[in-house]
DNA sequence: GTGGTCTAGACCACG
DNA sequence: GTGGTCTAGACCACA
């Protein structure tokens, strides 16, 4: 799992951190139980601020994507996803709301659309065994 | 066309406005050569100052979305919008990278997913004659 | 001699008005001593304020591109070409600084920027007896 | 790299400041990733308001001239230039229109422009390797 | 009246 | 410390 950080985005470091870490985990790159590195140990690998990756590791707490172990350190924990609740859906449905109508108007058709969607998904259920 | 912005969300309020004004344009509430209310007009109907409402418009004209009439204002304008370039459609892949990956993780399918892009497209395509 | 506004470009109408008679004299549409219509006749024909007209009008009197007689209104005046100062120029050097630093960033050439000014030199001196 | 600023102008200073810097691109007294002082900086440095030069650069990040890098601040990009569109010249072409016609009209020889352009594109490949 | 520009002072997220 | 955002009040060019 190696980490490509973007320092000229507009997307803050600690949440490229944050996201990569999560399609990490889609991805099956990143199981269940796995040890991430200290904050520390990731600050000074990718030659950024402490406070910064440990930013990244609060809110993925936060999220439920990681638990934060005091002898084990940061671990992967996946097993969160059982709440499918509606009100998920709606946020993404909101969040998503700008991106399809800016595709639509730009173009991008319908199939094109979920066809991207479509990619995701296998590249995601090839790493994991949903 | 009313605006509903949330004054407390992280998402400044000058994108709030220009999303809204991107999606009613796909929605087809707002048609091609409509006018916006002046940025005067629509800070203090909203309640904002005009420099906010400024940059929301400055935005959307640079992104094609408006037009300047030095006559009638700020006109909204869809035309020239198909340039359908791959480089958007790399764009929007990255952008919906991290969305499409935490969906799957909740445990929503690609079915559900999908489905959520064909009403958008559908709510679209039925204002719109695209 | 046509003019063309665009209503929805960033350079003001009076400003259009000016260059596009500045143009046509060069162009050898226009020739010394020519009527240009009145600022009420222009106005209504293009259909915009009569102040704006007035305004294009007294630029190009100010710069000596026209003169306004009481009687025969406002005429067309090439004579005053022999003030070649090297001040001139030095305003035309600004002026095109950063044209030109543009295009060279751009990947312009030189020989395709001076191609671009021998076209216009010679759709002038067709025209015009220089 | 010093700006000289005409606060008198009728050209906006976020405007000069950004052309200012082009033309340090172009002239090779700005290179590739080189630091630009922070807004603050150079507001005080030249005595105008913070918010004003950080228009300046958000025209120049948007152009593309620079990038906001989120450890270094506001670096000079130069790289990923050479995309000469024709579009490009199109409004090269127009945006020259009057400057030629002025000058062709004013006695100035094609010779003499031309020869105004091979001088600026010496000074800017003289600083920079193009 | 419009949009465009500038100033001034403030808060916040980020690193 | 940085840039990003918001507010507030002002002047100007334009139409």
């Amino acid at each position: 799992m190696l980490l490509q950080l973007e320092l000229e985005s507009n997307i803050p470091i600690y949440k490229q951190i944050a996201n990569q870490i999560i399609v990490g985990i889609a991805k099956g790159e990143l199981t269940e139980g796995e040890e991430l590195p200290s904050v520390r140990q990731m600050a000074s690998d990718i030659g950024i601020n402490m406070h910064t990756v440990n930013k990244a590791y609060s809110n993925l707490k936060q999220a439920g994507w990681v638990i934060i172990h005091r002898k084990k350190g940061v671990l992967i924990c996946t097993s969160l996803k059982s709440q499918v609740d509606n009100h998920f859906v709606e946020i993404l449905r909101d969040s998503l709301e700008v991106s399809i109508a800016e595709a639509f108007l730009k173009g991008v058709t319908k199939d094109e659309f979920t066809k991207l969607i479509e990619e995701k998904y296998a590249e995601y259920r090839g790493g994991n065994s949903q």
